[in-house]
DNA sequence: ATTGTTTGGTTGTCTATACAAGTTGATAGA
DNA sequence: TCTATCAACTTGTATAGACAACCAAACAAT
């Protein structure tokens, strides 16, 4: 009848039991996952309590409902996170690969004009750029050429950007949340900055994603253009159940204009 | 009390009212959208079935809640749909521009080894390569290069490939329902096939994109390699608020092995 | 053997209520 | 004036109960 929430929800405590049982693989590919009602009595919460948890779950592709048969452990382990946003460092860490960074770059500086835009700065806001090259086992594999407003990034300025991950740094130590990511991935030939940070030759197609990350307020707070080597790092996304969708494409498009 | 869903539940009405009405411009960027004790009045439904409601537009990027602030109108309408799952023919229209394809081999063959591998073939099963190019305004944009399960597509192996969905097809004329994609990015140098088609120089950097596509019961239905001419198509792709997430790159990544 | 029918289990939807947690603005007190 | 508190709102979490839609397997009737 009434209830006491400790710290965080019980349905999320709940959705972090079950992750840990599935990714201890106590059920197999394809296997049944229990009944609502059986996980209603084993956790001794409501039905909607236990929805929300293996709605997490199914959001993630864990689990696949069929109603009227039951709930079902989704197949190939392996892809299962993909669609989570993953640093780099723990990327690297499941291949069993040591990450490192180095800072080129970080300098205030006054916005080039097309920065200026894209950030919808005002004419005397000054930028943070920080260039930083990613390694996986002291191999070069992506440029990090990053914009941020300074007024939100002065903070964490001095801090040790090379062992700790910024947003880290900016979640505990300014009052600045995060609100959407855009990207765009494109493809690009390396030039002579590529091809001297990435040791790759020179023409070589690489990958090109620029991102966009707004503020809650809906300001932009960061803006920045990662080069990655193609030949070692790609980008995997996974889709959600089709339904409504059979139309299609698997990921969305932008078309440029060309004049 | 009780309830009498005719056909489609209640919460995906009041999601299809509430987006009509936001398509419509009835609220501003940024305004305040109404709380769930209005919508409860004026839709005379019980706050849950509201919240269901809510909560696909959230999904989707139109609202956002904040606790004890209220609900509120996304910014940038622009994008707001880049999230979804949109068909080439739509981003095309989008742009005011007309898309067509043209299928440049259709056929049925044995599959070559590394295909067999991908898409957990039987040894004797066949498949379709069907290579299709797509234009905007009779511009070359995308080759693809698909391979379908020949056991699943017979059904519509005749009809019109040029004007149609293949998707919407499949959709209707059999029973074979979709489940989950994947997609793999890359970037590639132009060779021959490619400068022939897309009509660029050899070398040019494009994007490479490797999609899987299962069905519900895991098989995988479809395997494609579809070249994008990167000057003038990108991938975007949204990303929901942080909250949780706060280490991070955007998108997930994956790493090659080299050997 | 084949065809209906029933039964029990599953997910899906909906209602009604309650309280917690966070925000905002008004009000009372220093 | 400034500050603290309070009240009224918001969204977030949780419970309990009900019925619909669907599925599979057991059962009955033909």
């Amino acid at each position: 009848m009434n209830y006491q929430p400790p710290l965080i929800p019980k349905y999320y405590q709940i959705y972090e039991d079950l992750l840990a049982m599935i990714r201890q693989g106590e059920f197999g590919e394809g296997d049944r996952f229990p009944s609502d009602t059986e996980l209603v009595k084993s956790f001794n919460v409501s039905r909607g309590t236990i929805r929300e948890a293996v709605k997490l779950l199914i959001q993630q592709g864990f689990l696949v409902r069929e109603q009227g048969k039951g709930t079902f452990i989704t197949y190939q382990k392996i892809t299962q996170d993909s669609y989570k946003l993953i640093g780099f460092t723990e990327v690297m860490s499941q291949h069993g690969i040591k990450a490192s960074a180095k800072i080129i770059e970080k300098k205030i500086i006054d916005p080039a004009p097309n920065i200026k835009q894209v950030m919808q700065l005002t004419d005397d806001e000054k930028v943070v750029r920080i260039i930083r090259l990613r390694y996986g086992d002291k191999e070069p594999l992506i440029i990090e050429r990053s914009f941020f407003r300074y007024k939100l990034f002065r903070p964490i300025y001095d801090m040790d950007l090379e062992k700790n991950s910024i947003f880290e740094l900016l979640y505990r130590h300014t009052t600045t949340r995060l609100g959407y990511a855009m990207q765009r991935i494109e493809a690009m030939a390396a030039g002579q900055s590529e091809h001297k940070l990435l040791n790759v030759d020179l023409g070589t197609p690489l990958l090109l994603m620029k991102r966009f990350i707004q503020a809650k307020d809906g300001t932009y707070f960061q803006y920045s253009e990662d080069v990655y080597r193609s030949d070692r790092i790609t980008f995997t996304t996974r889709t959600l159940p089709y339904e409504d969708q059979h139309d299609s494409h698997g990921l969305p498009l932008d078309l440029m204009k060309n004049e």
